[in-house]
DNA sequence: ATAATATATTTATATATTTGCATCTGTTAA
DNA sequence: TTAACAGATGCAAATATATAAATATATTAT
């Protein structure tokens, strides 16, 4: 199945997704997250050594867009892949930057 | 083989060609030129009806970013996807649009 | 109820991106 | 050499994004 028509609509959508990837902590948070692992926010802030804000708010832009999903658990929140697909996309892409 | 421990430069090259790639317009171009198809300038400017310097500009953007490449031919100048591997990620992020 | 912890939101500033117009360069044809 | 065509580039205005500090909300423990 071949996708050469996507409607501006589906386009748009399909930008916005890849937008939310598109960033270097974003992709470092998606590397962690993948193989369905599930991290909370302050491991991600201690892992990636950035603000709590700054976390918190790069993980909204990737549940935003439908790239994580988050679960409530007592005081925590984790966060995970929603798609199990999309890890392809970051393994390519890091592949590609590998090989640069 | 995995890619979890990137480097903050391959992060950065990575989340660059991503960001390339993340825009409607360019992800239309990226369509029209899977399967290893190559177009001019003009072609993509009549097929996606947007200014002549608009898609100028945006692939320029994806050949800097190393997602195309292009080939002067007389007056034309060919566009065509530089690394195979990348169409799967307009593959997947566009069967991930749909799915909305 | 209060304090402590985890996360989210608001706000402000700095920076980057998108777009079209006008212009410039390179190539071919007359 | 000049005209016509194809493509690239410089510029400016509008819009979007990133970051961090401060603040707000939600949950649990005391």
């Amino acid at each position: 199945m071949k996708f050469n028509k996507l409607s501006p609509e589906e386009l748009e959508t399909a930008a916005s997704m890849l937008k939310a990837i598109a960033h270097p902590l974003r992709i470092a948070i998606l590397n962690y997250l993948d193989g369905g692992k599930r991290l909370t926010v302050t491991e991600i802030h201690e892992l990636l050594q950035i603000e709590q804000s700054t976390t918190s708010h790069h993980l909204g832009i990737l549940k935003d867009k439908g790239v994580l999903s988050s679960k409530r658990e007592g005081k925590n929140t984790y966060y995970f892949m929603k798609h199990e697909k999309l890890s392809n996309i970051v393994d390519c892409i890091s592949q590609c930057a590998c090989l640069k």
